[in-house]
RNA sequence: GGCCCCAUCGUCUAGAGGCCUAGGACACCGGCUUUUCACGCCGGCAACGCGGGUUCGAAUCCCGCUGGGGUCACCA
């Protein structure tokens, strides 16, 4: 194919919810691959399902993109010469290609109601086949119409469904043939006055000069009646590449049930979205050579259309949170600094309520080295968001680290206090030196000393190294809460 | 159920007839490191769904079976 024009690829959500794993992945391909030829990256919104729209859901949708580094040439938020980019806004549109399709009797008028078509699928299901609308012999006119408004029925516009087998050369697929038999007279203007998806979707691609089609696979058994849409329309067909699905651990379609699948979500968990997009970007896709770990400008230059796979992957959180360890770990201090600040914008946790001071906010990260999520930081540093005299000590943990063995744990505490109570640098190196010194004076392990302490200015047996531990939460908040530990022992 | 798509370790995948005693990554198991949890390091386990062909030779090509998924809306 020597195509010199360039490639217009879009991604066209409806604004139902939050952008979904599934769906960044659409998003991602088309980006990639627009990115990657010099084509145009288009953002449609298809707003026309009145009744599942949800106010904001494309702000969010957008705001999760632009999170990702998933950015669009035209469309909406940004404009273009073919907006507007919302359905909705676009409704002349489609009621022009209706009525050019009822004019040249490649659509008509039909009548019934929701219940009546239910019975008809009954009907059909009893004899265990799927309704095919009864085209009726004579097309209703506008007289028709009229009578059935006035009868309170509604209006929908079908579409005649071509009489021939109609073939997709799908470029991830391969070439699909449907039966003409397959096809039935969908409804192409529901009783709203809205169009039905396969209709707007047709009219924009064509409008807005989309040559070539990349979305989820479950679209695939529609794309016959789109041709055939556009070829009663008059307008080309695109270009077809169809993804394999993500699934679930179980195989099931991704949903809900398997726990956060929203980009949000996982933004709001501490994820980096270098991590999530290197990991969704192998969902389907592999550069080959067993080449892995890529920055988005490595994607861009390795990503192709002959590289997609057609087998659906599981969505599988293990591999995605070592991705995001990695992510973090190879990150360098400005990156890091600003994921964090983003995340404690957007998180909600004890640490982001009580407002992590910004001053405070490198050494929070250098003592989590190694974490596997921005969340790991709030379970291991709750601590020093507390006050001294609210900090609840666990039992488990009292019990296993300073009563037991006739209160080793509270003695070496006692032990262990002057050696702090003396140390004027309060530094964690020089906290880490102080330690190792006292623990060689004693020959004992830094384990003996470190757990007790740790259990009691955290309350848990978990967080940073003890010297980051301390070093974090102060000198004398450190030594207060050693106090008070000694105090409460029974 | 009709139609369509798919089929390599538990998972994501590499593999485009001999390079495969099938490679990598995650998970898992064992060990090391260690001040807790993580991290890190080393090692190990683990797959071509089944049956027929084609071929000197098949994970790779063809057929059937089985299994999985999608779709059959006035949702997209």
């Amino acid at each position: 194919m020597t195509d010199t024009t360039a490639l217009r690829v879009r991604f066209a959500p409806s604004p139902t919810g939050d952008l979904h794993v599934g769906g960044a992945r659409t998003a991602l391909f088309n980006y990639l691959l627009a990115r990657r030829t010099g084509g145009i990256f288009i953002l449609r919104i298809e707003d026309t399902d009145a009744a599942r729209n949800v106010p904001g859901a494309d702000e969010r949708i957008m705001r999760d993109l632009r999170w990702l580094g998933i950015a669009w040439d035209e469309g909406a938020g940004v404009g273009g010469p073919h907006g507007p980019y919302y359905q909705t806004q676009r409704l002349d549109l489609y009621r022009s290609a209706v009525e050019r399709l009822l004019a040249s009797g490649k659509a008509y008028y039909a009548f019934e109601t929701p219940e009546e078509l239910e019975a008809m699928r009954a009907r059909a299901a009893a004899c265990r086949a799927s309704l095919r609308y009864p085209r009726p012999a004579r097309f209703p006119d506008e007289s028709d119409v009229r009578r059935a408004r006035q009868a309170g029925r509604p209006v929908v516009v079908r579409f005649t469904a071509p009489d021939e087998p109609v073939t997709v050369r799908d470029e991830v697929m391969g070439e699909v043939t449907v039966a003409a038999e397959e096809l039935d007279d969908f409804i192409i203007l529901k009783a709203d006055g809205m169009p039905t998806y396969h209709l707007a979707n047709v009219v924009d691609d064509g409008a807005m000069g989309v040559n070539l089609v990349m979305r989820g696979q479950e679209f695939l058994g529609q794309t016959p009646r789109h041709i055939a849409l556009q070829q009663a329309l008059g307008l080309p067909t695109p270009r077809y590449a169809h993804l394999p699905l993500i699934l679930d651990m179980q195989g099931r379609k991704l949903s809900k049930r398997d726990g956060d699948v929203e980009v949000h979500a996982f933004r709001r968990a501490g994820y980096l979205p270098e991590a999530l997009v290197n990991f969704i970007a192998l969902l389907g896709w592999s550069p080959g050579g067993g080449r892995e770990k890529m920055t988005p400008a490595e994607m861009v230059e390795l990503f192709s259309l002959e590289r997609i796979g057609r087998t659906n992957a599981k969505f599988d959180r293990e591999k995605l949170l070592a991705f995001n360890t990695d992510a973090l770990a190879a990150a360098d201090e400005s990156r890091l600094a600003a994921a964090f600040d983003d995340w404690l914008g957007v998180a909600d946790n004890p640490l982001t309520r009580a407002g992590v001071p910004a001053a405070l906010r490198p050494a929070l990260l250098r003592a989590n080295r190694g974490m596997r999520t921005f969340g790991d930081i709030a379970q291991r540093c709750g601590f020093l968001f507390i006050n001294d005299d609210e900090l609840t000590l666990d039992p488990d943990a009292v019990a296993a680290v300073l009563t037991r063995d006739d209160n080793a744990g509270f003695r070496m505490l006692q032990e262990v206090l002057p050696a702090l109570e003396s140390l004027t640098e309060w530094t964690a190196e020089a906290i880490d030196a102080q330690l190792k010194s006292f623990c060689a004076a004693r020959g004992v392990g830094l384990g003996k000393v470190a757990q007790p302490l740790r259990v009691a200015v955290t309350g848990t047996t978990v967080s940073p190294a003890i010297s980051d531990t301390l070093a974090l939460l102060d000198r004398e908040r450190t030594l207060n809460r050693i106090r008070r530990a000694l105090a409460a022992r029974v």
